[in-house]
DNA sequence: AATGAATATTAGCATACTCGAATATTCGAA
DNA sequence: TTCGAATATTCGAGTATGCTAATATTCATT
């Protein structure tokens, strides 16, 4: 079912998420933690951590006042990974795509 | 930048998108061959590929009347393939989650 | 140049996402 | 049982996305 992809893909399609999933790669961590190390507000982290949760993409764990999380299957870490791969390969094409903005969505191939 | 990875995931968080990805992963083709083997309109089918184009993920190839369109990096292809392993692993919950619809937010592991 | 096929773009509406603010829950300590 | 810390949920406004219908473009043929 695409369907199921395409929400995997929806719930990685946001910086934050991002960089919790990747995170959580690498070791578990607390709301607390993860908002520190954002730098971004607690409910806006919960939310995204909801989203998170109901794609089923990372599990919790209580402990005493505060929850750990930690990313359910390395297969998705290893999916970034690749996107990582992908990241340096197209490493100019970005930056070219954050400096122009508005017709990006014009462009076909490379310049003339 | 985490934000460019956000922005390829998003290109590919659309059922669509998804198996135009899957299906270029194999041979190329034209915008008429994949609105046909999807069930589309051509319309939509063109916005999806602007979309695509946009992030650079596909290439076009103008012959003639119409356009063949490919994948510009295997990697993505790789990436969905390892879409599709965790697919499998998941299927059971991904059944559960295509039954049930409305409280999957609320859900955090298994029942009780 | 006029026509028709293939593809792209635009406009407008409906739906979904994202964020901040406010409020609710849960749990340990007193 | 009350209080405070940690986390979650809800609400509202602003923004983005996706679809359909209509219109534009591009190219080969005539």
């Amino acid at each position: 079912m695409r369907r199921f992809k395409a929400g995997i893909f929806q719930a990685l399609a946001h910086p934050t998420r991002i960089f919790i999933v990747e995170t959580l790669g690498q070791r578990e961590m607390t709301v607390g933690q993860i908002c520190e190390s954002l730098g971004i507000a607690q409910a806006n982290a919960s939310q995204h951590l909801a989203v998170l949760r109901s794609k089923h993409i990372v599990e919790t764990r209580k402990e005493g006042n505060q929850i750990f999380y930690r990313l359910r299957d390395p297969l998705l870490d290893e999916i970034l990974k690749k996107m990582r791969q992908y990241f340096l390969v197209h490493m100019t094409e970005v930056m070219s795509l954050l400096n122009e903005d508005p017709d990006s969505a014009t462009v076909s191939v490379s310049s003339k």
